[in-house]
DNA sequence: TATTGTTATACTCTATAACTATA
DNA sequence: TATAGTTATAGAGTATAACAATA
């Protein structure tokens, strides 16, 4: 319940509408990852292949990634992140543009220790089914 | 982002198909904190009034809560758990029939105390701009 | 005149099924 | 024949705007 709340939450103190946060989630793994397939993507984000291409063809429109042709397989693709999309990611979080950073500046060094350490066992606990690719 | 996984991924593996988890997130609030308007139930529940109709109409349908004229107030009306909304979220509870629970399972006894450590400060940050109403 | 709640409508994100192209 | 990706379509959940009833 606490985790559909601040979803929810999330979405709506989202107050940068260049990007939805899906998308953000999309170019964040990106980044961390590297570039991959249409595929893989979808396998690290947790949606179905239909659904992430409508997120790729949103960050495409955009221009904050790119689709290249896979060296070895015609019927797939590579997707990487543009400058642009690095920038974009770059500014976002340099600037503490977000509702949340200030949420989380309110917590105590404590409690952001703990926080921190959460995530970690929590993604991992997203992460249980797929496996480390 | 973990936080928005998390909210894919429980509401992908929400194998007991009777109620959504939204229906179930209400109820549980209402048991919690008891009957209260809809206003109330959509002010908690960080939605709309309009959305939370949705979700009344669709329990109330299912007979799992029901309305009751407001006591002073003509325009308001009281939402309760049936009898039926009890039962219903006892055996859910008691029955551990989620994959939560055995993901949950998975843990160390340190890294369950840490994740409950942790919800009550999410928590805490969802409900900072709300109140403790 | 203000407030509570509902109805009407539209948007976002997701999924399954069907289709195309390549392996 | 199997796989990767896209397109078509539908469903769930949310929002804003407009409306009805009551304070």
């Amino acid at each position: 319940m606490v985790v559909m709340r601040l979803d929810r939450l999330l979405r709506v103190r989202h107050t940068d509408p260049q990007i939805s946060l899906i998308q953000r989630s999309a170019l964040t793994t990106l980044l961390r990852d590297g570039a991959m397939t249409p595929g893989a993507l979808a396998h690290r984000e947790r949606v179905r292949p239909p659904s992430m291409t409508r997120t790729i063809n949103a960050l495409v429109a955009l221009k904050l990634i790119e689709r290249s042709p896979h060296p070895t397989d015609g019927r797939q693709s590579v997707i990487s992140v543009t400058r642009a999309g690095r920038a974009l990611m770059s500014d976002e979080v340099s600037g503490h543009r977000f509702w949340l950073a200030s949420q989380l500046s309110r917590l105590s060094d404590e409690q952001t220790t703990l926080l921190r350490q959460a995530l970690v066992i929590l993604g991992q606990l997203g992460d249980a089914e797929i496996g480390p690719d």
